[in-house]
DNA sequence: TTTCAACATGAAAACGTTTTCATTAAGTTA
DNA sequence: TAACTTAATGAAAACGTTTTCATGTTGAAA
């Protein structure tokens, strides 16, 4: 790798005058400049990251972390491109961490992020008490939430609304008819999990309905989960006539089970999803499903993050957007035994 | 930060002993040793990865870089979890860099990472003939290639065998009576596009047919273009009896187009795609479809890496996985106009 | 005792930048 | 012409490590 120190020597000068060429070109003289650009092509000079890393800390390398659940999770592959694509105008690059719903994996990537002395951080914080997250907001880092918030510290945080998502699902099944519907939760310390779940319940307020607790399902927001509880559910003396799952993975899990037991969606049972994805409509049947703008979110929280990297003392700010219930042929039909 | 320079205060050593201790504990005395842990972990002391990066280049500052074509198609998404989960047990990290067909974008990406002193890098390169790949390599940069390998370059290369999955699927079709059979390409100049062309002719030769130049269809390797492809070739005068898409998000944008204008699969046009997903049964319907063991190579991918990290000499391999049919109803009956 | 090896440790250089401070040359004012 | 700005540049320090080299201490062999 050539260095400053060689452009220096190709060029006559000291690596001091290199240096202000590439990053204070205004102090120096206008053919010193042009003899040190000219060295710096044709050696084909590219600055070391690394030691200006080392040398100048804090808000200038270019280089920050992502840190997010669950790649599987389409919502996310959404969100980091999002993300990516408002890195790459500025020449940034990310360090892309997924700790797949494991708090300890968090936890060593967040270490190997800081002594890698990131600009800033865009995290999906395992649950709303983290407390790494929560001491790195504390100790100066610029950090943008997504997701899912912190409680207790003050951070930037970009997300949906859920608990509006989840209600609106709930709503859009109860005016078809049903009653008994089940919710299969992503892990229960999710931030989203809790929102969505205060979403049912509100739906059946609402409408002066009772929840049946024995048709609420916990699991780990993975698509074995989904696989699993719909089982469970379709096993119950007198099964659900509408299943609501709290995201992506468990949704598709579901569905499997629902196939491979010769189950008719809609008509035994109907399926909204939380979390669509652009091939939903694909799908046997066609599903409905809560959309989050992932991509959309990605780019406002890398903006935010530049934001933040650039003036550290603004004002956190709380970004929510709408989460927008796409109907489709899942639970088009009104249930067997449906009273309105 | 804690340094080394607090750490060496506390325990009242140099920080020479510090490095040492942690470096290479055996050499000194078991009394200090005990005194400098306790320090490191009285102030929770962790090292630098950059000031050690500057320090000590070429394979031990544990970052490595990860360069792939398109985030969205799920079979990198098995590749990067494939990677990563053998990355997380060694401790290293990756930079992921997603570029997306867009070879301006790969050649920043690429740049960053070497001013970033990477220890490696996996890269599945835009094209057979890039360059600024192929120059990395010669520069003695550990690097594996993945899903696609480099002419003119000896370099470790962990791929699939396209051309027999392709000859595989389009034999399939065959076998059930099918002539006309069209193909969507992703990017022909994609050593995978030409490979799996190179299969499908194969297939045909083998059977003694003859290929329609005109049902041969190149895209960009994305939804879109499955989408749009699929429609002219719907439109043609005698519309193929089936369809062979050469990947993931081909295969979705041709069932959009193909459901959209509610034609009949198989019945009236048989459908088996490359890339295989998880979530491939729950669609519509379940698809029939090459599968290529992404986890698997990504992991592999990664274990040649650290061979090569630590023996930069090591001769060059070239693994190649299977890639194979998994039937289901997509192509499931033979078609109309058959003959055996 | 004297001489050596073995061991334990510290001082200092090096990695490639950025930036402060000092120096020189040139131009300006009185 | 003398005194003083201003502009342009270089020398050197600093960032936090690792590693070489030198130094001192201890115990064993002669």
């Amino acid at each position: 790798m050539t260095k400053l120190t060689d452009v220096a020597k190709a060029a006559g000068v000291s690596i001091a005058t290199v240096s202000r060429v590439l990053n204070n070109p205004d102090s120096v003289n206008a053919a010193t400049q042009q003899k040190v650009q000219q060295a710096i092509r044709s050696l084909n000079y590219k600055p070391s990251r690394v030691a200006q890393r080392l040398r100048s800390k804090g808000g200038n390398s270019k280089i920050i972390g992502l840190v997010l659940p669950d790649i599987q999770n389409p919502f996310y592959v959404d969100v980091i491109r999002g993300v990516e694509e408002a890195m790459y105008e500025k020449g940034y690059a990310a360090i892309m961490c997924n700790f797949a719903q494991n708090e300890d994996k968090e936890r060593l990537y967040l270490d190997i992020l800081q002594s890698e002395s990131i600009d800033g951080l865009i995290v999906a914080p395992v649950h709303g008490r983290d407390q790494k997250v929560a001491n790195m907001v504390l100790s100066g880092l610029p950090i943008i939430c997504i997701d899912r918030g912190l409680t207790g510290v003050e951070a930037d945080v970009v997300l949906v609304d859920n608990q509006q998502g989840a209600f609106d699902a709930i709503s859009h099944l109860i005016k078809l008819g049903h009653q008994r519907i089940a919710y299969i939760s992503g892990l229960p310390q999710i931030p989203t999990s809790k929102a969505r779940l205060a979403g049912y319940e509100a739906a059946f307020k609402e409408y002066g309905l009772k929840v049946d607790e024995s048709l609420i399902k916990y699991g780990d927001s993975k698509h074995e989960s989904g696989m699993r509880l719909t089982a469970e559910l379709l096993n119950l003396p007198t099964p659900p006539t509408a299943l609501f799952t709290g995201n992506n993975l468990i949704t598709l899990g579901a569905l499997e089970t629902i196939h491979s037991r010769g189950v008719k969606i809609p008509e035994e049972i109907a399926l909204v999803g939380f979390d669509d994805m652009y091939w939903s409509i694909s799908l046997n049947p066609p599903l409905t499903a809560v959309r989050q703008p992932g991509f959309e979110m990605g780019q406002r929280a890398a903006e935010l993050l530049f934001q933040r990297i650039k003036d550290p003392s603004r004002p956190t700010v709380k970004v929510v957007f709408d989460a927008a219930l796409q109907v489709r042929s899942s639970c088009g039909a009104a249930a067997k035994n449906a009273k309105p």
